[in-house]
Formats: structure tokens, C-alpha cells, sequence
RNA sequence: GCGGGAGUAGAUCAAUUGGUUAGAUCAACAGAUUGUGAUUCUGUGGGUUGCGGGUUCGAGUCCCGUCUCCUGCCCCA
């Protein structure tokens, strides 16, 4: 630290070398290809936003964790931690003109100051998928369906993860019918998405204070022990759908997804790898006041957020840490300066053509060309000599095979 | 915010109770090899041991501080 000055990223922060981006990429490519095929319209917004508008939806706790700042007019302005206040301040200017259900996806840069753990950064990408306007079920099973379509076109099998579903819709009814008021349930949700990160009973101890009874507290309990959906017609709904779409085998009711975030009003989701070896792949649900605390009328929408690292991370450990790019494009190498005119020509022809070509920029021996071609990426390798200009044609080699044709140059 | 572990060559790691010039293997580069890659052989470069201070005749090793990374907890995108 020479000076006093660092070199590295600051805390949190990421570098993405040629290397990282293969993966970076393939998780980018999946994300664009899946919401393209499900019908979501791209869209994307600044990365900095008022501070007001982060700091009020997210709650007390997080306004501490943005990176925020004061513009050169005492402005105060903030980084976005998610995407969703920024969605909801762009559909509520335009909620007038806009046909609804909109279907939106974009896939933004966040950040958010806290602590880092395996997992999280203070810098991320989340893709999102928002369905605004819409009550049907059918938008959870279309947002769900596109994540799980995503993960396949990465490359994940479908036993590698599991969506656990619930709803909160439910789980109030079944406090009610125990006799828990409803002024009580944002209190015992918080309560209860404890459950196995506390001990049972420090919960208890939560819910005592919440205002319930000790028989009521026991009841709560009790509650999460439900296995069955069959009395939430909306959750039945849903699994009878995802069958329909092909993917309930990646589905399972599971009481005790909740959500930390209190705007959640419906169903709520969380994917999980198998193995239950790493954090939440993706999250989400509905949340039908959105667009009031901004202005906007009352709105139903279904949302999720599946973020770039988690899924990165479970990529490189079911596929394998090696590359996987696939080989493509064609190096182009020569021997002598006297070829480098042939050798840009062949290039430019080849690129012409559609070819990725990589030109090497200096002359090189053909032992030295091949080696680092063979390391490379390419799939194919040309290098020109005397000989070949002279000839008027050089040989094309395929870098797998070692099969060699006949180029005119 | 709290706790634990760790930082030595580009990478993975050695280095006796504190004791000579901090080593090895990969990788890189060069040569054997002036016309076609992964083998082989030879050689070369590479380090302020994260950074700063302290103890000591002497510190990679011990002490303090600091930064970074990993790992639990808290929290959640």
C-alpha cells in the first residue's frame, strides 16, 4: 500500500477478468434468453436515485446500508440497493398511458453496504421480473417458470434446485383461524422467518412479545408444521398450473418461506439448491401496494430478484471450475513481417465472412503461434509463412482434430 | 456490528526452538528447433515474506496496529 493508496477494489466491489466474464456471461445470456422467451420487455433505469425514495420503501434498517452521497447542490443521493423502487417510480409517471399487465425485465447493478459473507457482495447483479397488474396466479407461475427456465439454459439439471413456495395470504388465515388477530401477523412473520437460523426458543420469546398467549405462541408453532396447501385455493392454483407448464417437479409448499420484506402480501418463493449447500438462488413474490407509497394507485404485482453471485457459484460447482466456454474463431499467426499484409488480409476476409478472428500482431514462430493458439480459445488456427504466400494459399487447422484445409489467401 | 482463521514468486505451498544468500513444483519466457501446438531436455527471469511500527546481536517466524481474504453470527438483494 505505497502511499497510503490502494490497489485493489474497494471492499466488496468486483473485478471481472476475461475469465470471470465467460461465467459472468453465461448467467447474463440465460437471464436475456429467458425473459425474451417468456415475453418480458427489457428495460433499465440510472443506478442512482434519490435518497428518499430508497431509504423510505426499504425500511429504517436498510437506509443505513446504502451507499449514498451529497451531490455538489446538496442534493442527497443514493445507489440503488434494489430495482424495485426504481420500477415503481418509472410505472407510476406513466401509469396512465401504460397497458397493463406489463411484463419487465432488466438486469441492474446493486449495491448495498454491509457486511460480506459467502454469497454476497456489496456489488451485485439482479435480474428482474416483474408482472405489474395482473391477480391471476398465472403471473407467479409465468415468473417462476422463466427462472427455472433460466437456470436450464445455464446449464443447472432440474434436481439441482427446488422452489419452495408458500404464501402469506395463507399462513394470516391460519393464524386467524388459531385466534391470532390480524394486527398481529407482521409481527409473528418476522417471528417466525427466524425459525432455524434461532432456537425455538428465543421465538417464542419474539412472539410473547408480540402480544400472544402462550397457547397462542404454541399454535404458531404448531402452524408451521403445516405440510398441506389444499385449504389455499390460490397455492392450489398455482402447483395445478406449474404442472400444466411442466416444471411442478421443481416446486415444493414449504410454510416456512416468508420473506423479511414486509410488502410481501401473497405468495412468496425462494429456490434453493438441493444440496442446501448455498444461499437463496432467486426470490420473489406479490406485493399489492407497490406503486400507493409512491403515489400511484393501488396495483397487484408479482416480483423476483435472482441475483448474479449465488447462482455463479452453484454453476461452478455442479459444472465444474474448469472453463466452459466452447472453442470458436479462428487464429491467424505468420512468421516473417513480410506476411503480416497476407496475414490482415486473411483476416479481414474471414471476418468478412462471419469468422471471430484473433491476428496475432506480431510475427511469431510457428512452434510458439500453435502453443499459445492451443491455449487459447480458438477453435481453428492459420499461420503463414513464406511459402504459403508465395503459393498463394495456407492451410487452416483445426485445433481439436488437427485436420487441415486449404485456404486461398 | 460481534467472533474465529489466514496473508511467503503469476499460482499452489515449504522454510527445525528466532539463526547463512527465503526454497520446491507448476506457469511464464528463452534455447535445443528457420515451416506447423499439448512430449522431452537445458537455461532464465521472477520476492521490500500484505503494509507500518516494536522486541532482538539477528524476525517469514515473537508483540502491537492496520489492510485484505476466508469462515461463523446478525441481516437480508
Amino acid at each position: 500500500m505505497a502511499g497510503g493508496v490502494s490497489f485493489e477494489p474497494p471492499r466488496g466491489m468486483r473485478d471481472f477478468y476475461p475469465e470471470d466474464m465467460v461465467w459472468r456471461n453465461r448467467v447474463f445470456d440465460a437471464f436475456r434468453a429467458a425473459g425474451e422467451a417468456a415475453g418480458f420487455k427489457p428495460y433499465d433505469a440510472c443506478v442512482v436515485e434519490n435518497y428518499d425514495l430508497l431509504a423510505r420503501k426499504a425500511g429504517e434498517e436498510v437506509g443505513e446500508q446504502l451507499y449514498h452521497f451529497f451531490d455538489k447542490s446538496e442534493r442527497h443521493i443514493a445507489l440503488r440497493a434494489e430495482m424495485t423502487p426504481t420500477l415503481a417510480r418509472m410505472v407510476a409517471a406513466r401509469q396512465k398511458e401504460l397497458q397493463f399487465p406489463l411484463k419487465w425485465t432488466t438486469i441492474a447493478q446493486c449495491f448495498r453496504y454491509e457486511r460480506m459473507t459467502k454469497g454476497r457482495k456489496r456489488e451485485h447483479y439482479q435480474w428482474n421480473l416483474d408482472i405489474i397488474g395482473e391477480d391471476s396466479v398465472l403471473a407467479e407461475v409465468e415468473v417462476i417458470g422463466a427462472a427455472c427456465d433460466a437456470l436450464r439454459r445455464m446449464g443447472l439439471a432440474d434436481s439441482d434446485y427446488k422452489v419452495h413456495v408458500s404464501s402469506r395470504k395463507f399462513l394470516g388465515e391460519l393464524l386467524a383461524g388459531s385466534g391470532i388477530s390480524a394486527d398481529k401477523h407482521a409481527q409473528v412473520f418476522l417471528a417466525l422467518d427466524k425459525r432455524g437460523k434461532m432456537p425455538d426458543s428465543e421465538i417464542a420469546a419474539m412472539l410473547g412479545d408480540g402480544g400472544l398467549s402462550d397457547a397462542e405462541t404454541e399454535a404458531a408453532f404448531a402452524i408451521m408444521e403445516t405440510k398441506d396447501c389444499s385449504a389455499s385455493p390460490e397455492l392450489t392454483e398455482m402447483f395445478r398450473l406449474a404442472e400444466v407448464a411442466g416444471f411442478a417437479d421443481r416446486l415444493v409448499f414449504d410454510i416456512g418461506v416468508i420473506r423479511g420484506l414486509s410488502y410481501y402480501t401473497g405468495i412468496v418463493f425462494e429456490c434453493f439448491d438441493t444440496a442446501g449447500e448455498f444461499r437463496a438462488v432467486f426470490g420473489g413474490g406479490r406485493y399489492d401496494n407497490l406503486l400507493t407509497t409512491i403515489g400511484g394507485e393501488a396495483t397487484s404485482a408479482v416480483g423476483l430478484g435472482f441475483g448474479d453471485v449465488v447462482v455463479t457459484e452453484l454453476l461452478k460447482a455442479r459444472l465444474g471450475g474448469e472453463t466452459v466456454a466452447g472453442r470458436k474463431g479462428v487464429a491467424v499467426g505468420f512468421m516473417f513481417p513480410d506476411q503480416r499484409d497476407a496475414a490482415l488480409r486473411l483476416a479481414a476476409k474471414l471476418r468478412s465472412q462471419g469468422e471471430c478472428v484473433d491476428l496475432a500482431l506480431r510475427e511469431q514462430k510457428p512452434k510458439k503461434f500453435f502453443s499459445r493458439a492451443g491455449s487459447s480459445c480458438a477453435a481453428k488456427a492459420v499461420f503463414i509463412g513464406p511459402d504459403d504466400v508465395a503459393k498463394g494459399s495456407a492451410r487452416i487447422k483445426d485445433l481439436s482434430t488437427g485436420e487441415e484445409t486449404e485456404v486461398a489467401l
